[in-house]
RNA sequence: GAGCUCGUAGCUCAGUAGGUAGAGCAACGCCCUUUUAAGGCGUGGGUCCUGGGUUCGAGCCCCAGCGAGCUCACCA
């Protein structure tokens, strides 16, 4: 429990205090304490009160909360509480509350937890401010708290002790406050459009429903090896052939990966299901939701992230194609047209001219400007850019080259196209775009276009440089499903294991009938960086998985 | 898993050229009845992440490890 002797002698320096304030009549470790107001109900009432309202008649309240600053003047003081994330000060005199009063104010700590009853009035200052009449003792704080201007700084600490985060950085409280207004705003959203709210299981005996490695668990009674669900949509979708038309689930997903600013273990989905529906659908309630949602939570469909405003608003819809299209490097003034990625030969001679045209524009770059091919060059501005031009290039040249080797290699026209759409494009969608129609070969759970079997119904959607949501029209056919498991399950023996396994029983529930359906899941923990302008997916969740670290001085 | 950066008092941070560790807050004692990052006087507090190495001498240089952050890879 301690990290140093510090914090051992602070501790039982606290416990004599404790017991000074037993002397004192007051519980050690009170149950209860009657308060007429919260914090944030004395501010929200009598924020803006005057003087002159406060004294006719006087307004007596009682209130409790942390102490979080304590300024002790002689025969008098101050202390700011803090409840609910918000502050009230407190005043106390010796003339006020007496001598065991004051001597219990005087064996308060920073961190300590008090009730106080008492009249409002405005210090010389203007500060809306507690005159204690009868101060009680709650409960004491017995380690000492963080820098009381910097807060706790250390992004380690923040994570692992977030107790003491929440309550000393003020910010922190407020994105988990906003976290659960996400949370709240959609479950009025979908349980307006008459969406079930379900749970289904999160020990499932078949991991399915994404591509992913999951974690593993053994039920001792049943001898029974389970896993920690990748996804709840094969059972969502079971429960569409039970005749719940509108289903939705918010919960943990669990995947075995590694861990980085957009990937926490265990991570929160919202799925849901609309049966009738088809992604064009599921297109416009995704933009209907993500507004309302920004809206609920900030009060506006605007927010910041990473110094860039975004319009949760305003959206664009293109089809894979459309945005590689557009994202195609400047340079190459001659952009490709949409027939071009149609097959397998024009995508061959796109690619290639692409890249043979970047090297031309390279070698006359180099040609004029001789002089910062040296090493010994000074880093002008102009060198900085010719650097970065040279990059950028490269990057695009090994980009196109790559792509046409893979697609000599296994003929598959929509891997290419997807990676060109990963390297090329995803990063760019900073503004809230829909990217649909995507190829079926990295699509193995959706529907194909009625009008071309190249391209399933699909769309996933981005914001901030990041995927928020992936949807599609469901595949429910249920022989096309058992070819597709086994497909997968023949890629599993390939040594393929994100593979998806063989389930049976999930074939079974199609072959009842899964009525034409649209399902879609979003990343509830991107949602909420979105909207709170968080960079790293740690910063919204309330404890997220941290290594083992050595162990501290142990306790007594 | 790879690369880069970081780890000094409970907290926030300095630490010069390698010369024997500092400040503010917090703590402790005293003074102070409208302060608010209160103030004044005084006191205590350190395995400099760990373990090796180089050196007369290491917080600083080298190696290995632990933990963290960022970037990349896999993915949502």
């Amino acid at each position: 429990m301690f990290d140093s002797e510090f914090e051992r002698s602070l501790f039982d320096l606290r416990k004599a205090k404790l017991e000074e304030i037993v002397k004192l009549g007051q519980a050690a470790y009170p149950n209860h304490f009657p308060a007429s107001h919260t914090v944030p109900e004395v501010r929200a009432q009598w924020g803006e009160a005057t003087t002159e309202f406060l004294e006719a008649p006087r307004v007596m309240v009682s209130v409790a909360g942390r102490i979080m600053a304590i300024r002790a003047q002689g025969k008098a003081g101050f202390a700011t509480l803090q409840q609910d994330g918000q502050r009230l000060q407190i005043y106390v005199r010796l003339d006020a509350v007496g001598e065991q009063g004051f001597a219990l104010y005087k064996l308060l700590d920073m961190g300590d937890h008090i009730g106080v009853t008492g009249y409002l009035f405005r210090t010389r200052t203007g500060e809306l401010t507690v005159h204690v009449e009868t101060l009680t003792f709650l409960a004491k704080a017995m380690l000492a708290l963080p820098e009381k201007f910097h807060g706790l700084a250390d992004v380690e600490l923040r994570y692992r002790q977030r107790y003491v985060d929440l309550f000393t950085n003020l910010d922190a409280r407020e994105v988990f406050v906003k976290r659960a207004k996400t949370l709240k705003a959609l479950r009025q959203f979908f349980d307006e459009r008459g969406f079930l709210e379900v749970e289904t299981p999160m020990m499932q005996q078949v991991a399915g429903g994404a591509a992913a490695r999951p974690f593993t668990t053994h039920h001792n009674a049943l001898d029974l090896d389970l896993f920690l669900r990748i996804a709840p949509e094969l059972y969502l979708k079971r429960l569409v052939v039970g005749g719940f038309d509108r289903v939705y689930e918010i919960n943990r997903n669990f995947r075995n990966e590694g861990v980085s600013t957009q990937h926490n273990p265990e991570f929160t989905m919202l799925e849901f299901y609309q049966a009738y529906a088809n992604y064009h659908d599921l297109m416009t309630l995704t933009e209907e939701l993500i507004a309302f949602v920004a809206k609920e939570v900030n009060g506006t469909t605007i927010t910041n992230f990473n110094g860039v405003e975004i319009d949760l608003s305003k959206w664009t819809r293109l089809t894979m194609v459309e945005a590689i299209i557009k994202q195609w490097p400047e340079e190459l003034e001659a952009k490709p047209s949409t027939e071009s990625f149609s097959d397998w030969h024009s995508l061959d001679a796109v690619l290639q001219s692409a890249w043979e045209r970047l090297e031309q524009i390279q070698e006359a770059d180099e040609k004029a400007n001789p002089e910062y091919m040296s090493a010994e060059t000074e880093s002008t501005d102009d060198e900085v850019q010719f650097v970065i031009r040279r990059a950028l290039r490269q990057i695009s040249i090994a980009l196109f080259s790559n792509a046409r080797a893979r697609l000599a290699l296994d003929k598959s026209l929509g891997k290419v196209i997807y990676a060109l759409f990963e390297e090329l494009v995803e990063s760019n969608l900073i503004q809230p775009t829909i990217i649909y129609d995507y190829p079926t070969e990295v699509s193995p759970l959706s529907k194909a276009k009625p009008d071309d079997p190249a391209h399933v119904e699909r769309f996933e959607f981005f914001c901030g440089g990041f995927e928020l949501g992936n949807a599609f029209s469901e595949l429910n056919d249920p022989v096309e499903q058992h070819k597709r498991f086994a497909q997968q399950l023949a890629e599993r023996a390939q040594g393929d294991d994100e593979a998806h396994q063989m389930d049976e029983d999930y074939v079974r529930a199609l072959a009842y009938g899964l009525p034409p359906t649209a399902g879609e899941g979003i990343g509830i923990d991107r949602l909420v960086m979105l909207l709170t302008g968080s960079k790293s997916i740690r910063d919204v969740i309330l404890f997220p998985l941290m290594r083992n670290q050595p162990s501290v001085v142990s306790s007594q």
